[in-house]
DNA sequence: TGTTATTATATCGGTGACGGATATAATATA
DNA sequence: TATATTATATCCGTCACCGATATAATAACA
């Protein structure tokens, strides 16, 4: 059950930890340069952030811990894997529509270009 | 001066005010019945988060209190009109730049439908 | 007219997310 | 061996949100 509206609308860092997620699971730190890449480094985690969402987020069942472990001469034994629940996943989903709800109220109220380029590089 | 870019990402409330705002002064109460609407009851906004939002983005100059006054016989003095600023206008605008580029990166995720269609009536 | 509901603004205090500082230690590199 | 990087963890200050509460003007109504 658990309607994934309830949890809207994410923090920046909650739906930039999802987004990281969302093909896989990873470790912390892994997500941490992630993050950074993603937003061409707007967005810089620090490790209070990091942790912390990690830690309400696993509270929330929107993320769990995995028993995922690489390759063991390529492991790290201090690493934490984590990865999206179900509900996870979903609440993911669910933000990211009410973000395209978003973008069409900004359109409606001509904040962006009158054409349909969504980056500078398009048609 | 100023960059915009300096007050992103804004929170879900200042995003609301400053789009319920976009198209011209608006009074405290008329705003908190706007993002109401805006947001299919969403979003409500007791007047802890109005008043004291309101308050931050006069700090930061995004909104001003404007000396707009409706027709005399349909005043009310308890009133007070509040405005865009150019910044308030300019940080909105970038804000809405960063929700395409996040909308741009859950399609790159595949979070949302394959076809075009961004409303369930949508083609 | 008096009574009640609505409109309108304001402040207070609790909760919680964020973010920098700091800490610890394992792993990799020089 | 020494140093930098990787990796996780906690503490605490700041600040936004938000419900509760307050006050009072305006509107609606009996």
């Amino acid at each position: 059950m658990s309607d994934p509206e309830k949890y809207l609308p994410l923090t920046p860092a909650v739906f930039q930890i999802l987004m990281a997620l969302s093909d896989g699971e990873k470790h912390g730190y892994a997500i941490m340069r992630i993050v950074k890449e993603a937003t061409g480094n707007r967005m810089v985690l620090g490790p209070g952030t990091l942790y912390g969402a990690i830690k309400r987020m696993q509270r929330d069942d929107l993320i769990t811990e995995s028993d995922y472990r690489p390759d063991p001469v390529i492991d790290d034994a201090r690493r934490r894997y984590f990865e999206l629940t179900d509900l996870g996943r979903q609440v993911l989903v669910a933000e990211s529509k009410r973000l395209v709800e978003l973008v069409a109220y900004a359109r409606r109220k001509n904040l962006l270009g009158a054409d349909g380029a969504q980056y500078p590089g398009d048609a």
